[in-house]
DNA sequence: GTGTATCGTATGGTCTGACCACAGCGAAGG
DNA sequence: CCTTCGCTGTGGTCAGACCATACGATACAC
């Protein structure tokens, strides 16, 4: 475990240690690859392994082809960049349900309401064609589920809205998982399913309506309506530790 | 304008869609490091960090110094590694800047009328205290435009809501892009920051009156009104590919 | 035949040096 | 004073090299 850091984690402790100091703060020029190399005494390489990572959370900023002194990266972040790593390692393991449900209302019926003032109707056909797979025959629970979690990013994605559907895409597991955990609580699994294929039919109905309000009431009554069906806990309760920069690389740990 | 991607962002590019495409599976190993690099015709130093990004957003396990045939790395979350290569995805290449937009008025907008709501009201200081480091002195456009969104995403910190929080962070470096862009063609930076200044206090100061309609309303001419003032292209919006029922992942199928 | 020791080899981790395109700055020239 | 041109330093990228390691196969001893 207390193996030698890697030569782009020393890069990654530095910098960390300089914006928990202060002696970094938002706006502020980064050394230059070169200089941080020598300075830290790793090779170039990992300094730019330790930027791109930077780079990627959002913690910096390159600055392509600049001048001589100034132009070299700029620290975006100040000490609420570690929560921007806090993040993501939520995202890894798992984020509350009460803020992924509170996050789906707010996104699937903008969606919805999208989807039904859109001018030139878009057709769903991809949502219509999957429910039609879901009245064809049984399917398990998990089977179920995950063709659940498709229809609703079947009308993200036919909203046009990539960044949506891409979030939600990328929510979809989580979303998934809450589902089926909240599945077992249920008192009785075909009601449930035969509401959630009925309520699935009302959604499209209200979109294709050209209804906002009624497709965002729809969605959100059939998101909020499962939710409160499921007695979940409100949260997983991710412990608030404060995470270093460094630390989350380290799978084995 | 046509922005190069860069030769990690290629590396990403490659694996992400082996991993929709369902070629690469959890547990699946990545060819070597040379391989890679040969194979898609970039160096090593690019892979090395692509997969260094791989690495910290918990998608792969790298098996340090292993043997001549298999042991390379390893493919760490299945879907749920989604929710982090998504993030990637947004903050590595662009978003369409409509779709950014309207992403950010559904996401703030629901921010601002929770923090308004919020029955302990949350504390905005952090929010405030960016407030008062931007008004401290005059800011150059980048880096003002930097501690601006750090002043959104503060909002959704303290909103509390992990997954907001966590889809802005993503989407922070695509808004500063495209803010940015934006910037250039400003009729008057001075008179625009000054108003966009303004408008965070009003934001503030909405939210802290308790009245949700107020924070949202005001949210939501904050940022569309700086989009609209920009005169962007509303941009590329790529053909929606149809999306095929036999594509949907069944559990165990 | 079985078990063990040894060595070759491919791998990731790292460093160095090199080249390129680009932006800033200053000097030379108008 | 303004324009132009080149020098310089930056990030982006690549190629090559070295190291330690762990796997696989081979050779050897029993």
């Amino acid at each position: 475990m207390t193996n030698e850091p890697r030569a782009w984690q020393v890069v990654l402790e530095s910098i960390e240690r300089e914006l928990l100091d202060g002696r970094l703060r938002p706006g502020d020029h980064l050394p230059g690859e070169r200089a941080l190399s020598t300075e830290l005494g790793v090779g170039r390489s990992s300094v730019r392994e330790a930027l791109r990572v930077l780079e990627v959370l959002g913690l910096i900023r390159t600055a392509t082809g600049s001048g001589p002194n100034a132009g070299a990266i700029i620290v975006a972040l100040p000490g609420g960049g570690m929560s921007a790593l806090m993040r993501l390692q939520v995202a890894a393991t798992g984020f509350a349900v009460a803020d992924i449900v509170k996050t789906r209302l707010v996104l699937e019926t903008a969606v919805a309401a999208d989807l039904a003032e859109a001018s030139p109707r878009p057709r769903l056909t991809a949502s219509a064609d999957l429910l039609d797979v879901m009245e064809s025959r049984t399917f398990g629970e998990a089977e179920f589920l995950a063709l659940d979690a498709q229809f609703h990013l079947t009308l993200a994605e036919a909203s046009g809205n990539q960044v949506i559907a891409a979030t939600m895409a990328g929510l979809r597991s989580s979303i998934e998982n809450y589902v089926r955990q909240g599945a077992a609580s249920l008192p009785s699994w075909t009601d449930t399913s035969t509401r959630l294929m009925r309520e699935h039919r009302d959604i499209l109905a209200a979109i294709e309506s050209g209804d906002a309000a009624s497709a965002r009431a729809t969605v959100h009554a059939h998101i909020s309506g499962y939710y409160a069906e499921t007695q979940l806990p409100t949260s997983p309760q991710v412990p608030e530790t404060p995470r270093r920069v460094a630390d989350v690389a380290l799978p084995g740990a």
